[in-house]
RNA sequence: GGCGGGGUGGCAGAGUGGUUAUGCAGCGGCCUGCAAAGCCGUGUACGGCGGUUCGAUUCCGCCCUUCGCCUCCA
């Protein structure tokens, strides 16, 4: 029985879907006006590890990861590229998706984008204005009264009474509260708007994931996701705007992966100490990376540098080199009854314990090392799989890897040499094939003999 | 100031009231022309102080320390 950690409860639960067989899962994706950087690739990462091992245990899955394209940010940096909104954020959603590709993210059911909703809003909204929820204030704006809804809190047991709203920002004079949060903002000049009963502007951003949830997976679902910063106030925002428009539950489990981190800090745009996605795959295979993420618990904080990566590049390379020689593995339904199928689901179904499930990997390499035999890197490679990773080939896999210094080494030129050597070999001059190895190995590739012949690796 | 999450062997990182996590790195051995890879062996790790217990890294309390949220942030 698979079990999940809620932060509403902050603990471990069984997990119950509300349709059988089924999961409704949301996750609140990016602000598409720069670059992913690699605490966006760890929710892409664990949510579609998360997705992967829902869809292994046998639920369908309608999964939205939403994209934020209109917010202050966004049109503060088209105004400085002198572009258009549209144009910016085309462009940052379109290397979005490539990072998330390379990544191996598989795309959510559905992406879709604030803008395209904002209909949708402006009549959640009216429902709450309705209700006497929300307000409009004398300069336009709308706010969310706080006070009216009795269960603010409950997601990040911030109590009202302890939110000391103003005590390190400037409270908004039009706020009948300082704990209330705007849902629509007056237009202002040069900047994109749309017509609401209540006057012309443009949704705040908490509004526009009730709006997609409410469209896409109904008043009530199962799974709502994001980063730990998301808890509040944007969840707790979207439970008291959707639970007081709907007067229904919002969501049962919520989910929060921890951060990345450099140097013990939070990786974020404001202390600028953020790796883009790109940046990262520059040095290292995008395989190695989706590695990193999943080899710590999604809970966990991850502390990101180069020593790190390398690390679990190693590691790595360890699970594929029990791999080679098994490339022909035929596609096997994976038999869970084996011991290390079941640890490996046991991990799994413990709110989704991949450092655990990723040492039943290594485990099995072992196996497989020791015994040579193929039944052991078939269910290593299947159990890979399910993580997203192993697919490749492993020869590929090798000889492939980022080349970061001499890149004047070509296929080629490298099994030339290797000729060279065999060669060399043969006449016992080993003086001769010890030095070209070793100017290999300068280059960074790393040759291997064994009664099958010589074989080479970048690494 | 309020609230919350952490502190595990050289590093990374799970977990558990009593018995090997796992990986990387290191050391010794086997294999090899020598290597590499692999295999075998190898490390009195659980922030501090009390308490509960036959027994605590694991439960409780206090302390130290660190990170995060309370403002945009994945």
């Amino acid at each position: 029985m698979l079990k999940i950690h809620t932060s509403l409860t902050k603990c471990k639960q069984n997990f119950v879907p509300l349709t059988p067989n089924k999961v409704t899962l949301s996750v609140c994706g990016m602000t598409v006006y720069d670059y992913c950087h690699l605490g966006h690739a760890r929710v892409m990462i664990v949510f579609d590890m998360v997705v992967r091992w829902f869809r292994v245990s046998g639920f369908d899955v309608t999964y939205v990861r939403n994209i934020t394209d209109i917010d202050d940010k966004i049109i503060k940096r088209a105004q400085e590229n002198n572009e258009t909104i549209e144009i910016l954020t085309a462009r940052f959603i379109r290397a979005m998706d490539e990072d998330a590709a390379s990544l191996g993210v598989l795309p959510p059911s559905y992406e879709p984008r604030a803008t395209q909703y904002v209909e949708k809003m402006i009549s959640m909204i009216q429902v709450l204005m309705d209700k006497d929820i929300a307000y409009a204030a004398s300069n336009g704006d709308v706010y969310y009264a706080v006070s009216r809804f009795p269960g603010y809190g409950k997601l990040s047991g911030k109590v009202s009474a302890d939110l000391y709203a103003g005590e390190r920002v400037t409270v908004d004079p039009y706020k009948k509260d300082p704990l209330d949060f705007v849902l629509w903002k007056a237009v202002k000049s040069n900047e994109p708007c749309w017509t609401a009963p209540w006057g012309k502007g443009r949704p705040g951003w908490h509004i526009e994931c009730s709006a997609m949830c409410e469209h896409y997976l109904g008043n009530h679902f199962d799974i709502h996701g994001g980063g730990q910063d998301l808890q509040f106030p944007h969840h707790e925002n979207e439970i008291a705007q959707s639970e007081a428009a709907h007067d229904a539950p919002f969501v049962n489990y919520w989910m929060h992966n921890g951060f990345v981190r450099i140097d013990n800090e939070k990786m974020s745009k404001s202390l600028d100490n953020f790796f883009t996605v790109r940046e990262v795959l520059a040095c290292y295979q995008p395989e190695v990376v989706r590695f990193f993420i999943l080899r710590a618990h999604y809970r966990s904080p991850l502390n990101y540098s180069d020593g790190h990566l390398e690390d679990a590049r190693h590691s790595l390379d360890r699970l594929y080199t029990a791999l080679k020689g098994s490339v022909e593995i035929a596609k096997k339904t994976l038999d869970w009854n084996d011991p290390h199928a079941k640890r490996f689901m046991e991990a799994m179904d413990d709110d989704f314990n991949t450092p655990e499930a990723i040492a039943v990997l290594f485990d099995l390499a072992n196996e497989t090392n020791k015994t040579g035999m193929r039944k052991g890197a078939i269910l290593l490679k299947s159990l890979g799989g399910v993580l997203g990773l192993l697919q490749q080939d492993p020869q590929q896999y090798f000889q492939n890897k980022v080349v970061i210094g001499d890149s004047s080494f070509t296929t080629e030129h490298i099994e030339q040499l290797i000729q060279h050597r065999i060669a060399a070999r043969e006449t016992g001059n080993y003086t001769k094939a010890d030095h070209i190895r070793k100017e290999l190995l300068d280059a960074g590739i790393t040759l291997e003999d064994s009664p099958q012949g010589t074989t080479w690796r970048r690494g």
